[in-house]
DNA sequence: CCTTCCGGTCGAACCGGTTCGATCCGCGCG
DNA sequence: CGCGCGGATCGAACCGGTTCGACCGGAAGG
């Protein structure tokens, strides 16, 4: 079942069985035959191990996940079957690897151990410790988000502080005055999660700029919480007309806030902000808002790894995103 | 930065090295803080692809996913979490690999290329090819759900038949006399999925036990279908008042559309089904429903792996595992 | 006092591939 | 006719670990 016995079965030695396997110096067409009989016959597969070993290289990439411990978000998963697709589409295979969650052994194996070619880390934190300890190993690695200061790396990311000044500017177009951005858990802020600051600032920069009262408030992931931050709102920040929101955990618990207030979006209230989709449009009424293409991102990433992996010493490049916001039905001008 | 040249910095031989590091043989203590000294100075980590040769064992494990061009289920995320985090718990990786797309490379390269000690399968159909594909390469492998005719194989399931049948009978105690069963997708029910079928099974045969009256309709995976399918029923089986389901992707359309239709669960309408706690407890109100335990049986799963790749010869052993159906507030007495 | 045993260490073989250099052979060209 | 070239193939080295058998010296036992 190994190369030795496919050379001993068709008559010719271990390395014309690599050469016909590979391609990379000509076989003669009636040995490669023979040798492709053989392999065909015995189902004949070459040991992943020992080629990773001979090559230097494993075909395979790591990703790293946040904890397990905490429910992957929607677009969490989105980034995982993005890049496990795209990897796949490459005849590559990929390693997974929780981090952060106490047990970081997975990683450190992942990054010292030889065991992948080049890895995709995301949710980042704007001052991220596996960010550092991949730059010091000098592994390829590609980062989903980006850190405070990224300096010369790699990686690719949406431009929240961007697209949450829009829709902003988006509510102060339609007469809102009084607004309130609805961020990620309390937890996920405190600990620096980039999309979360970076809305923040943009949130307030472009409220400041069109005059407009701002509020940031912060919902746990968890269910129900959506519901229990809306009704705070509603009762402490009784002039709030309009929302933006980064959170796709508290949408289910917004929905059902909005029906028991009987407020009618966008009549009433309106709704925008950063999330997929088809969360988006699982929405009633559907949500005026910027998609976050999961798929592509992790395709783009997985390019990105690769150019570097192809050539080393590359000069790094990025990609920031900017998708459109797409206007739906949950925003209206303010009602007075 | 390999075996050798700590060797040589601790002025000892490769094979000392390896003992230091594995204790398989007594090492002098002096020896080995020599070499766990120049260990630590220079950063070494044993290669994993080097080690997975000699060693015939690859310390990794796959896990074959759905294909990602479909979105994976809140339950499917569940299992994926699941089994990575118990892994990293046992210091195993995870390689994960999609099936069924069109690009069954991957697959391949996994079952053949000798990359994995074993595999766990989920979203197992009642024929599945992929499971006579595991059988006769001799690989060890659990499944998460099982065929029709399992014999002698390892896996583990949750009961769904038979939680189908009790949520019937809780409905037709209270006095419900027409039910209609929500199911998965057109296409995974065509395909044979497993828990669409047995569930189907369980619901028409208590359903005949009871008397009480029963339709089966199936739901797509996309957002807004729950609430086109519950529409349709109340159009064209208007005396149904009890409904029970599998589909967690439905929930939120459902939701939308009893709002819409005015009826107020449990006096008008009672729901109940086979749905993730989590899940469950979002809903308002809060779903009478037995749990998918996706973190225990990925655990479980993996621990019948592991007995299978320890012993192999092992007589194989499975778990069919019977959650309790939690009583929460979405049943209630039939209103006349 | 000689044997036995065992802790400690080393060298060599092995895992299953890839790749380099060398050999052999037939053909075209000067 | 001799030489060079290039296609086809082989043998050996190498990738970086693990493991087996052997060796050495000192302590315990007869």
């Amino acid at each position: 079942m190994n190369i030795g016995e496919i050379a001993k079965r068709a008559g010719v030695s271990r390395s014309t069985v690599s050469y016909a396997l590979s391609g990379k110096r000509p076989v003669a067409e009636a040995t490669a035959k023979r040798i492709n009989d053989v392999i065909t016959e015995l189902g004949y597969r070459p040991n992943a191990s020992a080629r990773a070993l001979a090559e230097g290289r494993t075909r395979t990439l790591g990703l790293v996940i946040p904890p397990a411990g905490a429910r992957l978000t929607g677009a969490q998963l989105g980034f995982v079957a993005g890049v496990v697709e795209a990897a796949a589409a490459h005849d590559l295979d990929v390693l997974v690897s929780p981090s952060g969650g106490g047990h970081d052994r997975s990683f450190e194996r992942i990054v010292s151990g030889r065991r992948v070619d080049g890895v995709i880390l995301m949710e980042i934190l704007l001052d991220d410790p596996r960010v550092s300890r991949l730059e010091e190993s000098g592994l390829p690695f590609v980062t989903i988000g980006h850190v405070e200061h990224p300096g010369a790396s790699w990686w690719v990311d949406v431009d929240y502080a961007a697209l949450i000044r829009r829709c902003v500017h988006h509510l102060a177009d339609l007469g809102h005055e009084e607004v309130v951005l609805i961020n990620r858990s309390p937890e996920l802020v405190a600990s620096g999660y980039g999309p979360a600051a970076r809305s923040t600032a943009g949130f307030l920069e472009a409220a400041e700029q069109r005059g407009v009262r701002a509020h940031v408030v912060t919902c746990p992931d968890e269910p129900g919480a959506g519901f229990a931050c809306f009704e705070d709102i509603r009762t402490r920040l009784p002039g709030v007309t309009g929302l933006v929101t980064i959170n796709e955990a508290a949408l289910p618990g917004l929905q059902r806030a909005l029906h028991r207030a009987e407020l009618e979006v966008p009549r009433d209230f309106s709704i925008t902000g950063v999330i997929a989709d088809h969360l988006a449009e699982d929405f009633h009424p559907p949500l005026t808002a910027a998609d976050v293409p999961a798929g592509e991102m992790a395709r783009l990433a997985l390019e990105l790894l690769l150019e570097q992996i192809g050539n080393p010493g590359a000069t790094p490049r990025h990609a920031l995103l900017m998708p459109a916001v797409t206007l739906r039905s949950s925003t209206g001008a303010r009602r007075r």
